[in-house]
DNA sequence: TTGCGGAAATTGATATATCAAGTTTCAGAT
DNA sequence: ATCTGAAACTTGATATATCAATTTCCGCAA
C-alpha cells in the first residue's frame, strides 16, 4: 500500500538556518522602516548586536544586496537604498512579473485550474459582508497562488514573490474596508474569466490594473 | 575655474572585490552551460579550485541563490537549478519588466530623451547593410538605455537587468542576420513612435512583444 | 542475503583571527 | 589660522579553525 508518493521527503525549510533568519529580520526592519534609507550599516555591530558572527550576516546583507534593499561599497560600508519611490518600484514589478504570469495561465490554464479559481471567488464573494478580514486575505492569497500554478512558472513566481513588501498591518488595513474587498472580488472574477476564456492578452491588462491599483491603495499606508 | 562638479567622486567599482568576481565566474559558468543545471556544487572544492577561501564564495554562492540560479539546502550542499525552462522564463520576465520600463517611459519621457532616441534609430537603420555587428549590438543597447533612462525607473532597470542571460556569441549570431536588424529596426522604430506619443499601453505592448520575439530567437542558439 | 546500528568521513554553518583599504585625528610646519 | 602628512583607528575583505548535521561505509546479527 501507499504509492511512490506516500511520504515525501523532508523539507529542507524545517532547519532554518542563522542567516535565513538574520536575512528576514534585517529585511522586516528595512521593510517597516525601522532601518531607514541612507543609514549607513556596521557588520561588526550589528552582527554583536544579532548575538552573532560576522559570516552568516554578510551572507545576509549579500542576498539584501542582491535584492536591491542595500547597497554596498568595497571597504566603505553598507548603506540603505530602500526608499519610497523604490517601493513604488517595487508595486511595479510586482503588476509587471504578476500580469506576465497571469498571461502565461491564460495559455495553459486547464480545467481543474479553472474550477479552483472559480471556488476560491464563490468563498470570497461569500466573505463580502463577515468582517473576518483574516479569512479574506488567506483567500487572497490563495487565488493568486491558484493563478501561479495554472502558469507553471516557476522562476517567475519566485520573481515575483521577492516584491512583495506590504506588511499584515497594511493588508489589514486595506481589506478591512469593504469597497475594497468588493472591488477586489469583481476584479479577482474578472481574471479569471479572462484565464477561463484562454484570453492572455486580457488576463494580462486586467491583473497588471488589479495589482496597480490596489497597490497604490496599500503603499498609502506608510 | 571649474565648478563644484569639475570632478565627480571616484566609483567604487574600479575595486572590484574578490567576492564580485568570483560571482561572475560562476554565473557566466552556468549561463554558459560549463555547470550543468542540477549538479551538485562543493564549496571546499570550488574555492581551494579557484585559490581562495569558502568566505567570498559563500558569499557568490548567496548571490546566485537570490537570483534563482542554485538553490541551497542546508548542511545538505547547493545545487545548480537553471535549465532550458528557466531561460525562457528569464526572458519573459525581462519582457514584463522592460515592457513596464517602457510604459514608465511614455508617461514620463522628456523631448530631450526623444531627440536621442530618435538620433539612435537613425544611426541604427544607417547601419543596417553594414556588417558591423558590433556596432549594431551597441547601438542597441544604447536604445533600451535610453528608454531605461526616460522611465527613471532604478529599480525596475537594475530588476530587468539580472534577467539578462544571452551571451555575447549568442547575440552577435542574432543580428549577423540582416533580417534581424531589420525587425529589431523598425520594432524600435515603433516603440519610439508609441513613447513619443506618450501612449503607455501601446508602447508596453511593443516592448514586451519586441523583447519576446528576439528573445526566442537567442534562445534557439544555445 | 538482508537489515540494522554506529563509527568515520563529508560538508555546509558558524566563529574567530588577520589583512588591508579608508577615515579620522592631531602635531608640526608655514 | 591653515595646510600637511603621518600615525592611530575603523571597518569591510579574506583566511582559517571549529562545530554540527548529513551521508557513507562497514561489520554484525537475524
Amino acid at each position: 500500500m501507499g504509492g511512490d508518493d506516500a511520504l515525501l521527503p523532508v523539507e529542507p525549510v524545517f532547519l532554518k538556518s542563522l542567516r535565513d533568519h538574520v536575512y528576514g529580520l534585517v529585511r522586516d526592519a528595512i521593510l517597516a522602516g525601522r532601518l531607514k534609507g541612507g543609514e549607513k550599516l556596521n557588520e561588526r555591530h550589528l552582527a554583536s548586536q544579532l548575538g552573532i558572527s560576522t559570516t552568516p550576516l554578510k551572507e545576509a546583507l549579500r542576498v539584501l544586496e542582491a535584492e536591491g534593499l542595500v547597497r554596498s561599497e568595497p571597504r566603505r560600508g553598507i548603506y540603505i537604498t530602500f526608499n519610497a519611490g523604490q517601493a513604488e518600484e517595487m508595486m511595479l514589478a510586482r503588476a509587471a512579473l504578476e500580469s506576465m504570469i497571469a498571461r502565461q495561465a491564460a495559455k495553459r490554464v486547464t480545467d481543474e485550474d479553472i474550477a479552483l479559481m472559480c471556488e476560491l471567488i464563490v468563498e470570497m464573494r461569500a466573505g463580502l459582508e463577515t468582517v473576518d478580514v483574516l479569512q479574506f486575505i488567506a483567500l487572497n492569497e490563495r487565488f493568486h497562488n491558484a493563478i501561479h500554478e495554472a502558469s507553471g512558472c516557476g522562476y517567475l513566481r519566485r520573481l515575483q514573490g521577492g516584491q512583495n513588501i506590504y506588511t499584515h498591518a497594511a493588508r489589514l488595513s486595506v481589506l478591512s474596508e469593504e469597497r475594497e474587498r468588493f472591488l477586489a472580488v469583481e476584479e479577482h472574477q474578472a481574471i479569471a474569466n479572462a484565464i477561463a476564456a484562454r484570453e492572455p492578452d486580457l488576463a494580462e491588462r486586467l491583473m497588471r490594473d488589479h495589482v496597480i491599483r490596489s497597490g497604490e491603495k496599500h503603499l498609502l499606508r506608510v
